[in-house]
DNA sequence: CGCGTGACCTCTG
DNA sequence: CCAGAGGCCACGC
């Protein structure tokens, strides 16, 4: 499977991503057919300016924002989204999309 | 072609 | 919970 083509489902992914629901790198990840979770990674780091992606709702597989310089921002969208956070910082585990355990 | 780096993950202690 | 080790793939020098 060409790059291109990871890229594609993972744009895809994100984008089907339910608002106030998160998931992880990992996930979208394991969902696209041989993509890592560094290529999910930087592909939100190298996103396109006309970018329409909720690449907010992609948060690391600890329930933690990633570290990056967005993170307060991306806190911020979420919690207007209407995700909690914890005391620590973390995500409530039922909000993660598409399992919800 | 090798090396370092990165919005990461999983497994062990 | 934190730290270390190993693995993953693309990029720039």
């Amino acid at each position: 499977m060409s790059r291109p083509e990871l890229l594609e489902q993972i744009y895809t992914i994100v984008d089907q991503i339910p608002a106030g629901r998160v998931t992880t790198y990992g996930r979208i990840a394991a969902m696209t057919d041989g993509a890592t979770p560094r290529m999910v990674g930087s592909a939100m780091r190298h996103l396109p300016e006309g970018h329409q992606l909720p690449w907010h709702r992609v948060i690391a597989a600890s329930l933690t924002l990633a570290d990056h310089g967005g993170a307060e921002r991306q806190h911020q969208k979420l919690r207007d989204e209407g995700v909690m956070f914890d005391s620590k910082g973390r995500v409530s585990a039922h909000l993660v999309w598409p399992d919800g355990t």
